[in-house]
DNA sequence: TTCCCGTCAG
DNA sequence: CTGACGGGAA
């Protein structure tokens, strides 16, 4: 109902008996079935922020397999900062949303320009990086400087929507926010927020998606034969054949020409690839 | 076919 | 506030 997702919802102050345990129910999921994943067993920031960018809008399993990899070829920020963009992209290829390479790729040039090759700590210098939002900002400060920062993703979502939020649909995250701030273990965000993102994946595996009752759930047109899978094919092919032209692109992917055309330009301004003589480059 | 998921530009 | 943005698994 479009009146409940608007109404205000004044924060109701939980007991601290009722903090205690719903802390207790968190953490014993958590140490009974920890999801072992390999930037959480790390301090580096730099790979926490490349996991952190891999992980927006990109499930674990799928990040899995490309962490360790792309740690490998850039192991650190001045290295990644110095990479040329096609290696970056080749990295980045199966992930999805390849503009999040780009971003990555400028945030860590802008950390060795303006921040001495070190990735801040404070929230506000990391949210005006490239490819760093609300989110991110506040889980890099978390997971890297064990800062009691409050913040929601999908998974965090889905435990406070469960927990707090029976039989509503429309849940704003702004009512969400200050339960998450009241619930926060501020001796160890860090662990906090890992149990608090594994229990949301349990919940999500036991019940349907209870973050489907976010006012924000947005459910997303298929990819077949979107403009999305003619981009992200366009990519492939530049990236595989350098200085290939509009028309052998067409070609390649039987793709509309003024499709090709159109991403083309959009692609270039973005920064992907650049144009000389007809001929394409990623850069 | 449906599901999932943060940032950014317009 | 809306829509674009990848791709694999169920």
């Amino acid at each position: 109902m479009a009146s409940e997702s608007k109404r205000h919802h004044p924060a109701i102050p939980l007991t601290t008996s009722r903090v205690a345990a719903f802390r207790t129910l968190v953490y014993g999921h958590y140490h009974a079935n920890p999801r072992p994943l390999p930037w959480r067993d790390t301090v580096d920031p730099y790979a926490i922020l490349v996991s952190e960018i891999m992980l927006q809008q990109t499930q674990v399993d799928r990040v899995r397999g490309k962490y360790a990899d792309f740690l490998d070829r850039f192991p650190d920020i001045a290295t990644l900062a110095a990479a040329p963009l096609p290696a970056v992209l080749t990295a980045w290829q199966g992930l999805g949303y390849n503009r999040r390479a780009i971003a990555l790729h400028r945030c860590a040039q802008t950390v060795v320009a303006e921040h001495g090759g070190r990735l801040p700590a404070d929230v506000a210098d990391l949210e005006t990086l490239p490819g760093i939002g609300p989110y991110t900002a506040r889980a890099i400060a978390a997971f890297a400087f064990h800062q009691p920062t409050v913040f929601i993703e999908t998974n965090i979502r889905t435990v406070f929507i469960h927990q707090f939020c029976q039989d509503r649909q429309g849940v704003h995250d702004r009512e969400l926010l200050p339960l998450v701030e009241q619930t926060l273990d501020r001796d160890n965000p860090r662990d906090w927020y890992y149990a608090l993102m594994d229990y949301g994946v349990m919940l999500k595996k036991a019940h349907p998606n209870p973050g489907r009752r976010s006012a924000h759930h947005v459910r997303q047109s298929p990819f077949k034969g979107s403009n999305r899978e003619l981009r992200s094919r366009i990519l492939k092919h530049i990236l595989a054949h350098p200085a290939c032209t509009a028309a052998e692109l067409a070609a390649a992917l039987a793709a509309e020409p003024a499709a090709v055309e159109r991403n083309l330009v959009k692609l270039a301004g973005e920064g992907f690839i650049i144009q000389r003589d007809g001929c394409h480059f990623i850069g």
